[in-house]
RNA sequence: GCCGCGUUGGUCAAGGGGUUAAGACGCUUCCCUUUCACGGAAGAGUCACGGGUUCGAUUCCCGUACGUGGUACCA
């Protein structure tokens, strides 16, 4: 068997979604724990949606989670350019190649004709509403012209797409590692653009011809790509061969928490809580959208938080490293049905990796929270042993300006004589008192705080 | 509308023809604690519905309901 290949494959159109990372998440681990490859392959075929930035984002994001692809926009690899609007030119020669086999064939349906045609079928009571077999030889296409007509178009430069033939009356069948084997009836498939008039493949012909040149075997996507899944199976076969066809696993979605539907960018607004990985600035708006990290999240916490969201090791650990992770998972183990995203249970896991992770690998971003916030930080033993007293009532990252930030501020504050000189002269060992004395029992407001200083400062004395 | 996929407590979920149907989050109560968190203990709460198959169905089959996705020259 070759070597496992798999990939992530975004379009640079916004923020890093939730579910989006957990397909990263997937991919990775199962690259990984087949010994196999992880590359990120960039879809910005659609040249309206695009978005400034969002390229480098995503790749920031994939950094903080700590995830780095073997091959990919910025790392390069044998299979570059790994952007498709730089495989421009290839993807036409293999629509082409499908027209002159007969698999394919030149529209130049204007968008009116085919709404047109769309209410003509409505009028007339069709179930389906598609630009299929049934319709297509009353259409404007070189299936229905003279082939010297088709070629007056072309050569008119009349814009056109390339659509691919459909047959009636069959059926496409494949296996998905995750649900099973799956047939769909040819008549719901409808005659999909593959090159649009801008000469730009679609989604559709680009993820199979880059999944076969960058010889990736397995493919993970969302479950709302498997309505069009038997179109990639037919361009498969029509292309490659359906041997050399990649093995398909769709994932299943994360749902809102509350109502009903696909989680999205609003949710998280409506119900306080973020979808994306890290803060999200809309280049056109301005707005921000804020994510996970900012949040006060760590990565582990996140990525082991959405690990556990459609997937489960079928034993009762749920804490896991990224290690721990690779080791556990099966794909057979991926849940079918969505899954409703708990907030609550997100920062249960961020208290959970508060707890396990030593302070001194988040310590530096906590240190940047209470600097933002106007405070300090001159001594960092002293700053350590503060993070690792209060870090057990931390749920999140930003808890901590909330618990510490008494402990660097209240002695300027008081202005007291007699705590003052303590805190200047002999600060650790009369903080190692300090500690000891309010281990497990104290809340830390400014009034405990100020009482037990001025209780040791007496004692000192 | 049409097509696909799905359905175990409020949520994530294990399990699977005969079980007291795990566990986690959340919730309630209690303990710890001068208060809050943390921690500990206990508790409430579930197999969508209707037909089959079977000695027996939450588990298998068929319907229905509900949910969800697709139905774009978006991915």
């Amino acid at each position: 068997m070759s070597k496992v290949r798999v990939r992530f494959a975004p379009s640079p159109t916004g923020g890093l979604h939730l579910g989006g990372v957990r397909t990263v998440l997937f991919n990775y681990l199962f690259a990984k724990k087949h010994g196999g490859d992880f590359i990120v392959r960039v879809e910005d075929t659609d040249q309206s949606r695009f978005v400034e930035g969002a390229e480098e984002y995503i790749f920031d994001c994939l950094t903080w989670c700590g995830i780095e692809a073997d091959e990919s926009v910025l790392k390069g690899g044998p299979y570059a350019p790994y952007r498709q609007s730089e495989r421009k030119n290839l993807y036409k020669e293999y629509a082409e190649k499908l027209v002159t086999e007969g698999h394919a064939y030149y529209a130049f349906d204007t968008p009116e004709e085919i709404e047109a045609m769309r209410e003509k079928r409505k009028a007339e009571g069709s179930g389906s509403l598609q630009y299929d077999a049934g319709v297509r030889l009353n259409m404007n296409n070189s299936l229905r012209l003279l082939p010297e007509e088709t070629a007056a178009l072309l050569a008119a430069g009349k814009p056109y797409v390339i659509r691919i033939k459909v047959e009636a009356n069959s059926t496409v069948s494949f296996t998905d590692m995750i649900r099973g084997e799956i047939t769909f009836d040819t008549n719901n498939v409808d005659d999909k653009v593959l090159l649009k008039a801008d000469g730009m493949p679609t989604y559709h012909l680009a993820v199979v011809v880059d999944d076969y040149l960058m010889k990736i075997t397995h493919a993970f996507r969302g479950e709302e790509w498997l309505p069009s899944a038997p179109i990639h199976i037919l361009l498969w076969k029509h292309l490659f061969g359906i041997e050399n066809m990649v093995e398909w696993a769709h994932l299943p979605l994360i749902l809102k928490p509350d109502g009903n539907g696909k989680l999205s960018k609003r949710d998280g607004d409506r119900l306080g809580f973020p979808v994306y990985a890290m803060d999200w600035k809309d280049p056109k708006t301005g707005d921000i959208t804020k994510g996970f990290k900012e949040l006060g999240f760590l990565p582990e916490a996140f990525l082991n938080m959405l690990a556990m969201l459609g997937w489960n090791p079928g034993t009762e650990q749920e804490v896991f490293t990224m290690d721990e992770l690779i080791e556990a998972f099966s794909i057979d183990r991926v849940h079918k049905g969505g899954a409703k995203f708990d907030f609550e249970k997100a920062k249960w896991f961020n208290h959970q990796w508060i707890q396990k992770l030593p302070v001194k690998s988040y310590g530096l971003r906590i240190k940047a929270i209470l600097e933002e916030k106007g405070i300090k930080i001159g001594d960092d033993i002293y700053f350590e042993k503060v993070l690792e007293l209060l870090k057990e009532r931390c749920t999140l990252l930003s808890d901590f300006y909330e618990q510490a930030s008494y402990f660097f501020t209240a002695p300027t504050q008081w202005d007291e004589a007699a705590v003052k000189p303590k805190w200047n002269e002999a600060k650790n060992d009369f903080f190692t008192a300090f500690i000891e004395k309010i281990k497990g029992t104290t809340e830390f407001n400014a009034q405990t705080i100020e009482i037990i200083f001025k209780e040791l400062a007496t004692e000192k004395n």
